[in-house]
DNA sequence: TATTGTTATACTCTATAACTATA
DNA sequence: TATAGTTATAGAGTATAACAATA
């Protein structure tokens, strides 16, 4: 008798998360960052001016946990907020939060590889267009929509 | 500038997962199921006579964590712990868990249709296998011989 | 009237250390 | 000497409700 478990596709999705997200942080690990550090500095780079509040949307962040999340990249000196009317603030690296990205983009991509490498060669184009599909249909569109805010949509 | 994460497996694999645990917690409430409940009733159908520790060596939850876990089901009427030696306990359904999770097995294929469902259909014989190769090559070896005992490896 | 940032809080999940009793 | 079950505890991560200030 075998586990039943191994043929259903959101029990594996969610052992395969667990196990790629501890090996990543356990990556990460020398540079004191956590894998939502390195996804919010990634962030922050590719999307100048994104808002505290737009870039909890995008990364599936609640506001109220994005407070303590962006303070505590504030006081390593890798964010900064800037104010953009009275109310919101853009998100901007800092010169350290670029150079720490810098090497935690190679450690992703060691990270990236060594994921890829475990899937037969023949299967490596299909994981990234598989797991965007299984993240809703359209998990890009509603990203693109939160962005711009709710009411927007 | 379009999101950068969103060609990363390891980030998609983790936005993927928690979606989809999501909706199937969600889909589960009504019978005041969480997923990972269910993981353990089938298990315990699948394998009767596994150890406590060996379900939680399988299900990747520590001993320690497996006590209010089981406890849990087992006030519930649904899990009964049957002693196989002085320290060893068994862990076997009840018939009530037996029909709780006949109606719990339902739910779980209808999420699992909903995730394969927003695969293109030619990408849908792949699924498992990519999602089992990104969860180590090597797991169903590693689930094997955990169950054994690591001393057994 | 809706949104931003914020505080406070609670709950789940997970991780570690230590203990006992047994194999 | 290693393992099973247990207790206690701490840390993430996540969720909700509420509030003031602002758009």
């Amino acid at each position: 008798m075998q586990d039943p478990l191994l043929n259903l596709a959101g029990y594996l999705l969610r052992r395969a998360s667990s196990a790629a997200l501890a090996e990543l942080n356990a990556r990460l690990a020398p540079l004191d960052l956590r894998h939502a550090d390195v996804a919010m500095l990634m962030l922050a780079e590719a999307w100048p001016g994104l808002t505290q509040s737009a870039a909890g949307r995008v990364l599936g962040i609640q506001r109220a946990n994005m407070v303590p999340f962006v303070e505590h990249l504030e006081r390593r000196g890798l964010l900064r907020r800037r104010q953009v009317d009275r109310r919101s603030q853009a998100l901007e690296l800092t010169r350290s939060g670029r150079m720490l990205l810098k090497r935690a983009r190679r450690v992703v991509s060691a990270h990236e590889a060594a994921l890829l490498g475990r899937v037969p060669p023949g299967l490596r184009p299909v994981v990234v267009p598989v797991l965007t599909a299984l993240w809703q249909g359209g998990a890009l569109r509603d990203v693109q929509r939160r962005v711009r805010g709710p009411s927007a949509g």
